[in-house]
DNA sequence: GCGTCGATGGCA
DNA sequence: GCCATCGACGCG
């Protein structure tokens, strides 16, 4: 498996949400390297995204988002979690991905199954913002053997949004059992076998 | 299993 | 006065 570059992060973050899933994320604690694959992403695709911070304007907090893409945008929320996002689209075009919830690997026992969860067990702090997302501490692999099924919800936790609380920019692997706890997936949701 | 609530701090 | 959340608690 190969390390994601920065440039696979210099698209639409409505293309770059589903396409981080069943990617491996990679996070190296000292000595130690805890790996996960990612099962839930949502995609905050710009200025006019309501649910979008960077709606608000450019500010301090969003300053990143307005930069390149491939470097983490971590804020705190709630006053409690960071919430781990990867900047998409070009400069000057706010747009983020954020990374929702993961599995394990490597016989590492953790639950990952929620944005604050994830954080918290992988040490991914404001600290790391406006990192690349491709240095040895944190990056991500591809993973071309994984080819996930995709299903795309509305977004969790932004009721606030008007119009753009519908807009399906959710993406999870509906087979996952590591979704995002009491936002696992609604049956209606699902098509297909 | 579900709904409700409070923690806790940065930000506009 | 909000929050891109979570875990505890009360149900019955």
């Amino acid at each position: 498996m190969n390390r994601l570059e920065l440039p696979f992060y210099s698209r639409p973050a409505i293309e770059l949400a589903p396409a981080l899933i069943g990617k491996i994320l990679v996070r190296r604690i000292r000595r130690k390297v805890f790996r996960a694959r990612i099962v839930e992403t949502e995609a905050y695709v710009g200025a006019h995204d309501l649910a979008c911070h960077a709606s608000k304007g450019r500010t301090n907090r969003t300053d990143v988002m307005f930069g390149p893409a491939g470097r983490a945008y971590v804020y705190l929320i709630y006053g409690m979690y960071d919430m781990f996002n990867i900047v998409a689209g070009e400069i000057d075009d706010p747009q983020a991905v954020l990374i929702r919830a993961a599995e394990p690997l490597d016989a590492w026992e953790a639950d990952l199954s929620g944005p604050g969860k994830l954080t918290r067990a992988l040490q991914i702090t404001r600290a790391d913002n406006a990192l690349p997302v491709t240095n040895d501490r944190l990056h991500l692999l591809d993973n071309p053997a994984d080819r996930p099924r995709l299903a795309a919800t509305p977004r969790i936790g932004i009721d606030y949004a008007r119009e753009w609380k519908h807009e399906l920019l959710r993406f999870v692997d509906p087979t996952s059992s590591a979704l995002s706890s009491r936002f696992g997936l609604d049956a209606s949701q699902l098509r297909g076998p």
